[in-house]
RNA sequence: UGUCUCAUGGUGUAAUGGUAGCACUGCAGAUUUUGGUUCUGCCUGUCAAGGUUCGAAUCCUUGUGAGACAACCA
């Protein structure tokens, strides 16, 4: 009886909000039953996982009911757009998994926007201003007091519309004239204080040149270009809900059947020791301070894709996280769980040491090369295995041999044993020092009854160790990911340059690292669990058979939990 | 001294008037040829005060706290 509760209860994930929103909407009968909605960059930098949120909401929310999902650039601005960000946007969607209905761009409509213009001013609805950018933002008010109007606001129409056309042809410098709607000077919400809704603007747009002088402003752009899409839920973060008072009016003016877009507004991704602001990101790709877009300690998509992470993970991250109405911050283990939990399940297991130190094993044959079956990934049966070269020297890490072991230490010391990971059980011997008192090598006689699949080899010890043969191994270079940031919340540290949170240790390259030959056909982008270390992959710019390993995150506290414990 | 929005463990969320649940983190323990994985247990929560109701996280009132809005950005 309690199986078939589970049953139920398991079938019914509750919905969000915006969810419930929708199905009220299509129980309603509005728009037809139809669910259209839209991803609306603009193109003036590459997404970040932020983006990755709003991607999965609204290619979600169209694919769970049905509906469409178009991608439209908002490409109001050309003075900050570039086709260099239209194109990683494209690509960035796909390698999440989502497909769009089709591509639109706001400059599309820039004819149907002006004419709609136009018509406002027709009905005196809207009027040219020629205040300054500084005089408009002082009679404009403040939240608390109400604003003035502009001595221009009662120009005769036809007079606007003449200055209106020859801003458009290029007659008049930036800044020397605006057109604004004419709404509420004293109204409580900024937004109706006779917004600017067409600057002049004489810098070349990345898609119609020198066509047009005058743009329009996103609160023109946006509720128009939605209604000329046909969305019916138009998804954006909270920042935009004083917004929606004028989206709606806007809409209002421009409307002539029942339809009518609806604004949703949820809250934006903030990540723990991140900063998410297109801004900053650009900044720190400017100045040099990560190595590009793509750098992999930036919280861009492509930074993650180089990283290591997969587009599932993200994607079951921003599942876990939901969609609410309040402002948080999402502490990055979340999304470093969720990282975890799929490459487990996926990524093959192999042998790299990172700090080696040479392990002799001093009663096994010199010349002798034994190949061992090492299991490619334990959680899959399918998976198989391959082979590792066994010999007589081998590397072994560093920080698994201690000449006097602590308490909590159970890999190798004097006089004890340990596992070679698919091979034999060792004892260690003894071990060399050079002058400066530096561990060089260490001995240790093996053990030939407990090799692995042999009946002695259920022998109990505490340790395993992973290792690599001194001479099959590969050298590679391995680069450890930091956190960029040295502030829980450097978004917040108002009074800081956030340059200043900047973590110097955050990238750390080691090139001294062994790891096995299997390895060496990897091809980039290929992850792997380096046994007991952390997940891996393959960097691009592994070229000329140089291996170069990113580490996408490390295995659960491993290391801290021992150094913790010694 | 404005308008709008929000408030559930340390974090992110669910419960839509009917037993406050899940995940992450943390801490214990079991299993383990990865100190990984897996499994078990534990810690910790409805911002406050009133009201409505048989019954309130949920509805109402007041208070408190937080965020957004004063770009010719989106």
């Amino acid at each position: 009886m309690s199986d078939i509760r589970t049953n139920e209860e398991e079938g019914k994930k509750s919905l969000n909000f915006i969810e419930v929103f929708v199905e009220k909407d299509l129980a309603e009968g509005k728009n037809g039953g139809r669910i259209q909605t839209r991803f609306p960059p603009e193109p003036n930098g590459y997404l970040h996982i932020g983006h990755a949120k709003a991607i999965c909401l609204d290619f979600g929310i169209a694919e769970k009911y049905n509906g469409i999902c178009n991608l439209r650039f908002d490409d109001t601005n050309p003075v900050k757009e570039d086709v260099e960000y239209v194109d990683s946007i494209m690509e960035d969607i796909k390698w999440l998994g989502f497909h769009w209905n089709e591509v639109y761009y706001a400059s599309d409509y820039f004819q149907q926007l002006y004419d709609f213009a136009v018509a406002l001013i027709k009905t005196d609805k809207a009027y040219i201003d020629e205040l300054s950018a500084e005089e408009i933002a002082r009679q404009k008010g403040t939240p608390t007091q109400a604003g003035e109007n502009s001595p221009y606001r009662n120009r005769p129409v036809e007079e606007s519309l003449d200055l209106f056309r020859r801003m458009n042809e290029g007659e008049f410098e930036e800044g020397r004239m605006t057109l604004r709607a004419k709404i509420d000077m004293a109204s409580p919400n900024m937004h109706f204080r006779d917004p600017i809704i067409y600057r002049i603007i004489k810098h070349p747009h990345h898609r119609t040149g020198t066509t047009w002088k005058v743009y329009p402003m996103y609160d023109f752009a946006h509720g128009e270009s939605d209604y000329f899409e046909g969305v019916t839920h138009s998804l954006c973060t909270l920042e935009f809900e004083v917004h929606r008072p004028l989206y709606d009016y806007f809409i209002d003016s421009l409307k002539t059947d029942d339809y009518r877009p609806r604004q949703i507004e949820f809250n934006r991704l903030n990540l723990t020791y991140t900063v998410m602001s297109k801004r900053k990101l650009l900044r720190l790709v400017k100045e040099g301070l990560v190595n590009g877009w793509d750098d992999p300690r930036m919280p861009t998509i492509c930074g993650f894709r180089r990283r290591g992470y997969t587009p599932q993970s993200i994607r079951n991250f921003v599942d876990k996280i939901g969609y609410t109405k309040y402002d948080g911050v999402v502490d990055m283990a979340l999304l470093e769980h969720a990282v975890r939990e799929d490459l487990n399940a996926t990524s093959t297991r192999v042998s790299g040491v990172i700090n080696p130190v040479k392990l002799i094993l001093t009663n096994y044959p010199e010349e002798q090369v034994e190949m061992m079956e090492a299991v490619n990934n334990p959680e899959d049966p399918e998976s198989g295995s391959h082979e590792i070269a066994f010999t007589r020297e081998l590397y072994i890490e560093r920080d698994d041999f201690m000449e006097e072991a602590a308490k909590n230490f159970f890999r190798l010391a004097p006089d004890k044993e340990v596992r070679l990971k698919s091979a034999y059980i060792v004892k260690c011997t003894g071990c060399k020092k050079n002058n400066n008192g530096e561990i060089e090598e260490i001995y240790a006689e093996c053990d030939f009854a407990t090799k692995s699949g042999m009946p002695e080899s259920s022998r109990k010890v505490k340790g395993t160790l992973h290792w690599v043969s001194a001479s099959h191994s590969i050298p590679a270079e391995v680069r450890l990911y930091d956190r960029l940031f040295t502030s829980e919340n450097p978004s917040e540290e108002k009074d800081k340059d956030f340059t200043e949170l900047l973590n110097p240790d955050s990238l750390q390259v080691l090139t001294n690292c062994r790891v096995e030959a299997f390895l060496k056909d990897a091809r980039p982008y290929d992850h792997f669990q380096f046994q007991r270390i952390g997940y891996f992959n393959v960097d691009p710019d592994s070229t000329g058979g140089k291996l170069v390993f990113n580490r996408t995150v490390s295995l659960k506290d491993t290391w801290t939990k021992v150094k913790d414990k010694a």
